[in-house]
RNA sequence: GUGGCCUUAGCUCAAUCGGCAGAGCACUGGAUUGUGGCUCCAGAGGUUACGGGUUCAAGCCCCGUAGGCCACC
């Protein structure tokens, strides 16, 4: 395993303590990551409706692809027949495969985790499958993405009292020592996952315990869920100080608007992966530098303009938002590619802004303008200094 | 020409014995964070074809007019 993932730090943070955040570049077997970076996701081996063409337009570097959808359709194995997941969906860069923890737990009420594993129904036909760590690491490894992710115990935002989310941590724990135990790819990096939910001595207590084992790379889970900004912000503030001086990526889970991923970079995080930008793109919904529009709005049915004026992405070179809002409406197939495509081109050329800053050495003064950029609503986030 | 049935929101249709006119879709906004393109939330929208009558009260009962469908000369 080690090896496999070799982060480089290009920037570190400054030394007045101004922000944690750096720039860096993420050495893989199938290229090299620049961070701070974002994946798009590609549950099924896709991002939905784009193609690897699109993606590199978009800027894409690294996608994230689901090992739970995958190990149930089309299999694990076939993909393994067919020459790795990079062959299968003709993506030659970057790839990570989440662990499956994530969708046993939110996927599925037909569940039941004990501390071997989890037993859950297939949300296709039914069936009964099982997930333990060796397995989910087995079923990545079959995979061969470039990064696999130990198997964890997140807790279901909401229903979560206190030993309900010890209990789960310590699980996460137990089952971070078996994944790395039965990881044998050495062209494969595997990651850990930090969890302890919104309670800070439990957070404390997973990163050091998850800090502490041979990892190539240190996840931050349990966040993209309900959690205010505040106690989003709460649980960095624990976490990432811990990870101070540790030479390791830091890949926070699930974020993805852009005023998260600044806030997050500004705490310290390198990596991320979101469906957001392309699941609001496929509702309408566009974001542009300083906010968002719906293009679902009947303003926007006799609007000539472009959604992005100097945006290169291929919705914004060549057509109108009439056009766009035309085709959702009528919810033409068309109207999913180029809204994704744009989002997306958004989303990663706001993390090329954020790289940019960070090398120029002006970041943490920059933050005001990328934060307008963003479009975040004033006020809702607070710039918490880490 | 005669007879029967029908006409309620933009569309398709509900509304018990005559008792506050509703739904689905469409429309107007909003939500969506380790992916189900799904979905969810909220809102607007009515001279019940038109004109009379009966009644405390009419979408509903009575008369007339217009339009539609069907059957029969």
């Amino acid at each position: 395993m080690p090896g496999a993932a070799r982060f480089e730090v290009l920037v570190g943070p400054p030394a007045d303590g101004s922000t944690r955040a750096r720039a860096g570049r993420l050495h893989l077997p199938h290229g090299t990551v620049e961070t701070p970076q974002f994946m798009p996701v590609g549950t099924n081996a896709t991002v939905k409706a784009l193609d690897p063409d699109d993606l590199d337009a978009a800027g894409a570097s690294i996608v994230l692809a689901n090992t739970y959808h995958l190990y149930l359709r089309p299999g694990h194995e076939r993909i393994a027949r067919l020459g790795g997941l990079h062959r299968f969906m003709a993506w030659d860069r970057p790839i990570l495969t989440d662990s499956g923890g994530f969708q046993v737990v939110s996927l599925d009420d037909l569940r039941r985790v004990d501390d071997d594993g989890v037993t859950f129904r297939s949300h296709h036909d039914g069936s009964l499958h099982r997930f333990d760590p060796e397995h989910a690491v087995a079923v990545q490894e079959a995979l061969g993405a470039d990064v696999a992710v130990a198997f964890d115990h997140p807790v279901p935002p909401g229903s979560s009292d206190r030993r309900t989310v010890a209990e789960a941590t310590s699980r996460t724990h137990r089952w971070a020592e078996r994944s790395l135990a039965a990881h044998r790819r050495a062209d494969q990096a595997l990651f850990g996952i930090i969890q302890g939910g919104l309670e800070a001595d439990l957070r404390t207590s997973s990163a050091r315990f998850i800090a502490g084992l041979p990892f190539d790379g240190i996840c931050i889970g349990g966040l993209a869920g309900d959690e205010t900004p505040e106690e989003r912000a709460a649980v960095l503030d624990v976490v990432m100080p811990l990870l101070d001086g540790d030479p390791r990526v830091r890949y926070l889970m699930g974020l993805g608007t852009p005023a998260d991923l600044l806030m997050a970079v500004h705490q310290g995080v390198d990596l991320f992966d979101s469906v957001l930008p392309a699941r609001v793109a496929r509702n309408g919904q566009l974001w542009v530098p300083g906010g968002r529009l719906n293009l679902r709005n009947a303003r926007f049915l006799d609007d000539p303009e472009p959604v992005q004026e100097d945006c290169p992405c291929r919705l914004c070179t060549r057509f109108s938002r009439a056009y766009l809002a035309h085709l959702f409406r009528a919810r033409e197939l068309l109207a999913y590619r180029l809204a994704t495509c744009h989002n997306l081109t958004f989303t990663l050329d706001f993390m090329a802004r954020i790289r940019s800053a960070l090398r120029a050495g002006t970041f943490p003064h920059s933050l005001p303008d990328l934060l307008a950029r963003a479009g975040a609503r004033t006020g809702a986030v607070a710039v918490t200094s880490p």
